[in-house]
DNA sequence: CATCATACCTGTTCGC
DNA sequence: TGCGAACAGGTATGAT
């Protein structure tokens, strides 16, 4: 679930709360999640924060940086003297800090403590060089990103070249990166497209309007912090809100939020839930 | 090469 | 109420 908005609220904070301090040592409570050497990252300023697509990237001092997918689950929760005031945890912080699911606990300086969580394992942390953080392999895999690289003609492009579902298109990290199930029941709601649509069937002027979509939620998501609808919660402890303002994801049998008359549907389209209207959405 | 199904995990929800 | 099955979804991988 975590997607564009939710990494970017996430890698904001982590700079906001982590630039300038030093990891003075490393716990690692699971071998598969951490990879690398943790020897590599300490003692040496972090400098900045960078993301791509669902990827976030710290870039240390001394030429090293931590690259990190939280993927379903995984939590960065930031304690320490420069939080902006006492936050309450969220209850969404799963098993605590530390917990049962604590896998990675990084201890700064100055006192504070960058804790990972992640119930299901599915999330990576990898030490690489800076210089080699473009060849990480989802990295290098990655398609252009909204508000990045990726124009109009681009997208245009990207759709006529496949005959899978549009929603399937819009997900492909390869293909496009930053989006995932959420915002892209979303957009293409927002766009009156039927999620069935094979890619390469899409008018030029439909594929612009899903692609204004696109920018649209994804902004919006931003707006809101993301959404914390699974396990996402922000590195101050606190929840994003977009899973309270979505267009269609997770109304199923509710009625449409535009046309008012129909009920929200459920269907599995590559393995996952998929929500749509099938009066506006029509086929 | 493109496409699709399944594995990876485990807490939560669902159905009987 | 209890318990197993199904579900949640991002990506790697193997199959087609």
């Amino acid at each position: 679930m975590p997607e564009l908005p939710e990494v970017e609220t996430m890698r904001l904070q982590l700079k906001k709360y982590l630039t300038g301090h030093k990891i003075t040592s490393v716990e690692v409570n699971n071998r598969k999640t951490f990879q690398g050497d943790e020897k590599k990252i300490l003692d040496t300023k972090i400098l900045d924060t960078r993301r791509f697509g669902k990827v976030s990237v710290i870039d240390l001092a001394n030429g090293y940086s931590i690259i990190t997918h939280v993927k379903l689950t995984g939590q960065f929760i930031y304690r320490g003297p420069n939080l902006v005031k006492p936050r309450e945890l969220s209850s969404k912080v799963t098993g605590g800090i530390p917990g049962p699911h604590t896998l990675v606990i990084f201890n700064l300086d100055r006192g504070g403590v960058l804790y990972y969580n992640d119930v299901r394992r599915f999330g990576w942390i990898k030490i690489e060089k800076t210089g080699e953080v473009e060849s990480e392999p989802f990295i290098k895999k990655l398609g252009p990103e909204p508000f990045k690289g990726l124009t109009l003609d681009l997208f245009r492009e990207i759709l006529s070249k496949t005959s899978r579902s549009i929603k399937v298109v819009l997900m492909d990290q390869e293909k496009m990166g930053g989006v995932g199930n959420i915002y892209a029941n979303d957009a293409l709601w927002l766009s009156k497209i039927n999620p069935k649509t094979p890619a390469k069937n899409l008018k030029n002027e439909e594929a612009r309007i899903l692609f204004d979509a696109i920018l649209k939620v994804l902004e919006e998501g931003l707006k809101y912090g993301g959404a914390s609808e699974l396990a996402f919660v922000t590195p101050d402890g606190t929840e994003g809100n977009y899973q309270n303002h979505t267009l269609v994801y997770g109304h199923e049998g509710e009625p449409c939020d535009r046309c008012h008359k129909t009920v929200i549907k459920k269907v599995f389209l590559g393995g996952r839930g998929t929500y749509f209207c099938p009066f506006c959405q029509k086929e």
